[in-house]
DNA sequence: CGGTATCCTCGATGATACTG
DNA sequence: CAGTATCATCGAGGATACCG
């Protein structure tokens, strides 16, 4: 019942994927080239270090993000935006234009 | 600190207005024009009445919707846009059609 | 550096009964 | 019809310590 509309709503599947409180402020500051585990660290300061692995995990498996590690010294990770996670950005855009008009 | 970095996002306003799990679900379905509190409650099929009030009411203060209520027998009430809600549109579509093509 | 492992808190949501 | 009032639950997220 719950989930016949859930699933069946037009929109529910972005929903999936873009909430939580820190998910697409991630998406966005990934989407602006922040790229590295540590960047995004201190860009979204307060994040807690769980939270941020928690989300990025979950993107990844959303096929939202890919993780590629550099076996630097010591090792750099970095996570990109999938094709469908780069389809994301006239969400983010949309947001984004909406928060400048009235923030 | 926290609040530095969240305030300072350029898309946390809308993150502000359409978290929560059924939050934009509720605003999708006020934007194609269902607009009594029982067609939503209809359509959402699964929200408990409290979790519908509750975020109406948010949207409300938020500067949102627009709640009118008509003194017929039993009273009806009504949820519109406002301007400032009206112009989550193009959000709102951006998430549809993401949806569409990746759900 | 880029996490994982534990424990804990708290707020969003749900269930239910009741009301003008 | 359109809610409010109460109580209960549940999981996302935070704090902290530790690790390869």
């Amino acid at each position: 019942m719950e989930k016949y509309t859930l699933e069946d709503c037009p929109i529910q599947p972005v929903v999936n994927v873009i909430s939580g409180k820190w998910t697409s402020l991630i998406l966005w500051e990934i989407s602006q080239s922040h790229n590295h585990y540590g960047d995004l660290k201190r860009q979204l300061e307060g994040i807690s270090t769980r939270t941020l692995a928690t989300r990025l995990k979950t993107l990844e498996k959303q096929g939202i993000l890919d993780r590629n590690v550099f076996p630097t010294n010591p090792p750099t990770v970095e996570y990109v935006l999938t094709k469908k996670g780069m389809d994301l950005a006239p969400v983010l855009y949309a947001m984004r234009d909406w928060s400048e008009k009235y923030n």
